[in-house]
DNA sequence: TATCAACACGAAAACGTTTGCAATTCAGAA
DNA sequence: TTCTGAATTGCAAACGTTTTCGTGTTGATA
């Protein structure tokens, strides 16, 4: 067991000073030839790695960024994890990864640990309990010291920072326009409680694409869903109390559930009803018949995301205009709903 | 914006010692009530936290850990993750995430750049890249070191180190006595090329179910997937030139493209073919029908591991055996399965 | 009054870097 | 031999902590 050497033992081994040792290593041109490349020789020879900690204590800067999602197992966060990495660790950044669980307690304990040196900027996408506690002190804090945060999915008005989303009612106003065109008439909406943003958005974009089209809007086709666990009980109690020639659901899980049960009461898919989710996932490819969905792009989503942080942390000058951007969703079409004519 | 304030500056604005106000702030009995006090006070007012970053080189340790996977989006690495980042919380740990792509080489250079005093220790499931190619020099480097690794799931004898694992000879070969027990005769094996350690020992237990009851084994009954892109292509050339009662595959993705595949050509799941698939995830439940697999306890895994490294990190002394923990697989039975007369 | 313990606090080193600047060396010119 | 300037090299501070050890003050005891 040979612990990392550090420049002291170097130096002491060569008998040059520290200060030499460090500026051979990284190639200054003020010291001689002859000395570089027998430090150099030395380092490689020993293996010799800059101590992280002691550099980011020296620059002020960690090379970290920190990612508070509410969930891991959750393929659309998973996916927008894969982006963030692929970008941070192109531009030699590190991903330190905290789980908020949907937990507001945690999202502000997680943030809390990390913002004391760990990294040098935040990614952040809400938790349910902080959506529906509406307290967002801690995002303050974070940017009043001056740490750069980046929120996607999961975002608010309220903060002043850089944010990257989908047009999530667009989305769903063009998902439900979809299942118009394609002679859906009763169309039922199954989402989650308004507190959760994205779900209160796509619900406007549900009610939207209905409006357009003069069709009424019947509180009684829609069930939030609050909990997931009894989302089988709620959907199959909208089964029995309401007709209905189409669904749309805030994820795939929902609508694959919702088609699970409609298979089971004998309704055949898309030609008795037709789904469509949010999140095109891996569920969505794989159910029996597979389920149209709106592809929310999360790996583009991550990319993105770490892009402006990143770009936040290196650029020189301060730049006061924070800004949003918007992916572009896709309706993929599959098994679940019918062919445009 | 206000940045973080330090022991120096609560120093000078109280003309107090910075070694006072250490002290005071982590409550010495060395410092009188009254200093500790005032100074608590003072930081509690400007909202002092200690730079972790300084904390760490001082002490020597970052409360970091590192996880090395090949994949996020993975239903059973994800899971693993959700529960090293349970145990590693609640023990004062970050989680840091890096993603090996299933390459040796983003391995290699992960470990490499955590190394250097980012992390106390590391979580490690090797890359198919690694395993392909049985260069293990950078783990050993790590221990060499001194840094302690645990290994879980993708592990390799020829390292000596703590190792979390799942019987998966054992499972496999429970998987298929079950399929036997039910009725099958000719059991087709969808798994992965040989390399992939989980794949291999997988197909030994499938191999072995059958040795038992007398079965000889059918080479053309097995197929071994490389890309998973292809898949598709591979089990259609399986059903077309084989007959057979019963499948099982090495993970839940590879059963249920099986299953949709058996659905097209007519076959009836389970009376004309059973199906078991390894790694109960979202997609076992949600398919149609619904897959019986083999759980793995990903969660379990990870908080074993964590438990396991931690341990190893506080140790008082030295402890110089290193043990394997093995987590009892569970079948979970489903539709694609008949019951066990 | 001298001694001594108990108490309160501060100086300084250490963790491993980076870097501005001062100090040293050396060759060549005067 | 002395001087000059360039080429090398080293000193020391700094990043923010923690911790050992030393110092000074106080009050009590002999």
């Amino acid at each position: 067991m040979k612990k990392l050497v550090t420049l002291k033992q170097i130096s002491k081994e060569l008998d040059i000073s520290i200060s030499t040792v460090s500026k051979a290593i990284r190639n200054h041109k003020e010291i001689s030839l002859d000395t570089r490349k027998k430090v150099q020789a030395f380092a490689k020879l020993h293996n010799y790695r800059p101590n992280s900690i002691a550099v980011s204590l020296k620059n002020q800067r960690t090379k970290n960024i920190g990612v508070i999602i509410p969930e891991i197992v959750h393929h659309f966060f998973t996916t927008v994890i894969e982006g963030i990495e692929k970008v941070a660790n192109s531009r030699g950044y590190n991903v330190i990864v905290c789980l908020s669980s949907e937990s507001f307690e945690k999202e502000v304990v997680n943030m809390q640990t990390l913002v004391n040196g760990s990294i040098d900027g935040f990614l952040v996408s809400l938790s349910k309990g902080t959506q529906a506690k509406k307290d967002y002190h801690h995002l303050n804090e974070v940017m009043d010291q001056g740490m750069p945060l980046v929120m996607f999915d999961r975002v608010v008005d309220d903060i002043d920072c850089d944010k990257t989303i989908v047009d999530d009612t667009q989305a769903a106003f063009e998902a439900v326009s979809f299942l118009l065109e394609t002679g859906c008439r009763k169309i039922a909406l199954i989402t989650t409680v308004d507190y959760v943003s994205v779900g209160k958005l796509r619900t406007e974009g549900y009610e939207k694409a209905l409006q357009k089209q003069g069709i009424p809007i019947e509180p009684n086709l829609t069930i939030k869903i609050e909990d997931i666990e009894n989302c089988e009980i709620l959907i199959n109690q909208l089964f029995d109390s309401q007709h209905f020639d189409g669904v749309f659901a805030v994820n795939e899980y929902f609508a694959v559930v919702a088609m699970k049960i409609a298979q089971k009461r004998g309704f055949k898919i898309p030609d008795d009803i037709s789904f469509i989710g949010f999140t095109d996932g891996i569920l969505s490819k794989c159910a029996t018949p597979s389920l149209s969905s709106i592809a929310q792009h999360g790996t583009e989503m991550g990319e993105i995301s770490a892009k402006m942080l990143i770009d936040r942390l290196e650029e020189k000058e301060d730049e006061f205009t924070h800004l949003t951007q918007i992916i572009k969703t896709t309706l993929v079409e599959r098994e679940s709903t019918k062919r445009l004519s």
